[in-house]
RNA sequence: GGUGGGUUGGCAGAGUGGUUGAAUGCACCGGUCUUGAAAACCGGCAUGCGUGAAAGCGUAUCCAGGGUUCGAAUCCCUGACCCACCGCCA
């Protein structure tokens, strides 16, 4: 959510990052509503401060045992003139607001200009895709192999975009989410939280996911929508708050279930466990000072890069464009992994920061220790990382000739001793 | 799901429909006193919006939304949440 103060400021500017993400220039229209709001509210409250001054006029003199049936009568008459005038200027705030709600963030001064994800920046690459000496597999033919990925028994009990993990590949799911949130609350001063997955509209206003991408969640017959990513809840922690300074950076981290409907990607990744319906993430989300966010960025970056290097898995980092940007993000960095089944490098994770933009959407501030007004803290967000994709990885990646997957050392203390995950016996 | 009780400032807690943004206490900030501190005493202490160069002025806010009234924290209706008990339940 936009400052329409700032707006009324700079509308230049305002017009100039909207025309950065492809977005039509709107500040003429959201000044010329805000004006017209501004006069109404301030004729009503003219109206409403006679009607006080005759209210409280009317009690002096009744108190004195006067009479007051003139002054009673005079008030009565404007009473719908007031009522007029404060629905106008409301009906003015909602249009201002409806539209103010659907625009997306300004991008950073250094995000790449672009359309989609084409126009990406590559900013750095790690790891070396190993050499087979055979032809390496995807996932779907390792897990199937395995006897322990089973896409069709999803399908019966669910439909498309669901899969069912047995045996050692159940495992290695659960050994990967606890081995990122061991190293996120260990390692890097995240704190694990277990949050609601089920959340009301209000808690998706907040993130921005409503109100202008509800074909893309799942929705309740009792009005909860399901989460999309665990962003929803942990940034909603700082909601309607006002915090101390010393209680900045706040760093969460959760494992979740994702769910999303996948409207707009028919036809998109059907094979495999790229794109489901429900998928096991683990998230970290930082509250922070705004003169704090761009370090915080590069921070949680790292973080998501520290689990792919310690599972030795190659990556490369992107910047992302201002076309390829989420709605609330100022700044995203997506991490794209190897995967040899594919021959490339697929997102696994995306860290964004969004500066004020979801904080003004859900009211969280901080208050400086010098006693100043409360200020917007800013919110950044990133997969740390996605569980199911990165288990993809893990398979093709570790893959060997005989179809048996190596367990990443990492990863070995949460495998009960098992060092190579073979065919069910 | 049922019945009953509740929701007032940072906290606790008053508040006969009339000049109440709201008593009082605590907390907090400033001052007096003190070698210093405590105590005591004095003063201050909510937020949003509009307007204004500013001081200020106006307006709204006592869970939310409607209503009655010249006037609502106070009366009426609807809803949310909390608490207790009952039922059901992992």
């Amino acid at each position: 959510m936009h400052d329409i103060r700032k707006i009324r400021e700079t509308p230049e500017a305002f017009d100039a990052g909207l025309k950065r993400r492809g977005a039509e220039a709107l500040s003429a229209r959201l000044l010329a509503l805000d004006a017209e709001r501004r006069a109404l509210e301030t004729r009503a409250q003219e109206i409403q401060a006679e009607r006080n001054a005759a209210a409280k006029e009317i009690g002096a003199r009744k108190s004195k045992g006067e009479d007051a049936e003139d002054l009673i009568e005079q008030v009565s008459k404007s009473k719908d003139a007031q009522a007029a005038a404060e629905a106008e200027a409301k009906a003015k705030g909602d249009e201002l607001n409806t539209l103010l709600a659907t625009i997306p963030n300004i991008p950073d001064a250094d995000v790449p200009d672009g359309k989609d994800e084409h126009d990406n920046i590559e900013v750095r690459k790690w790891g070396v895709p190993a050499a087979f000496d055979f032809t390496p597999k995807d996932h779907v033919e390792l897990g199937e192999a395995l006897g322990q990925m089973d896409f069709e028994r999803a399908a019966k009990m669910s439909g498309a975009r669901f899969v069912l993990l047995t045996g050692q590949l159940a495992r290695l799911e659960r050994a990967l989410a606890a081995f990122m949130l061991d190293v996120h609350t260990l390692e890097n001063g995240y704190t694990e939280v277990n949050p609601p997955a089920l959340v009301k509209d209000t808690a998706l206003f907040g993130t921005g996911q409503l109100p202008k991408f509800a074909d893309d969640l799942f929705h309740t017959v009792d009005d909860y929508w399901l989460i999309p990513t665990a962003e929803v809840p942990l940034t909603n922690i700082a909601a309607d708050e006002t915090v101390a300074e010393s209680a900045l950076p706040a760093r969460f981290t959760a494992k979740t279930w994702c769910f999303r409907s996948e409207a707009g990607s028919a036809g998109k990744d059907t094979r495999g466990m790229i794109r489901q319906h429900q998928f096991t993430k683990v998230e970290m989300v930082s509250m922070v000072k705004p003169e704090e966010s761009d370090a915080e960025l590069e921070r949680m970056t790292e973080c998501a890069e520290g689990i792919l290097q310690r599972l030795d898995l190659p990556y490369r980092t992107v910047a992302l464009c201002t076309g390829d940007m989420g709605f609330g993000a100022a700044k995203t960095y997506d991490i794209e992994v190897w995967l040899p089944g594919q021959n490339t490098y697929r997102e696994i994770s995306s860290c964004s920061n969004c500066r004020d933009f979801q904080a003004r959407r859900m009211n969280a501030r901080f208050k400086r220790a010098d006693g100043k007004k409360p200020e917007f803290v800013h919110t950044l967000n990133g997969s740390g990382l996605a569980v199911g994709r990165c288990l993809v990885a893990v398979l093709e990646n570790y893959q060997n000739a005989d179809g048996s997957i190596t367990i990443p050392k990492a990863l070995l203390p949460y495998m009960a001793g098992q060092e190579v995950i073979r065919p069910d016996a």
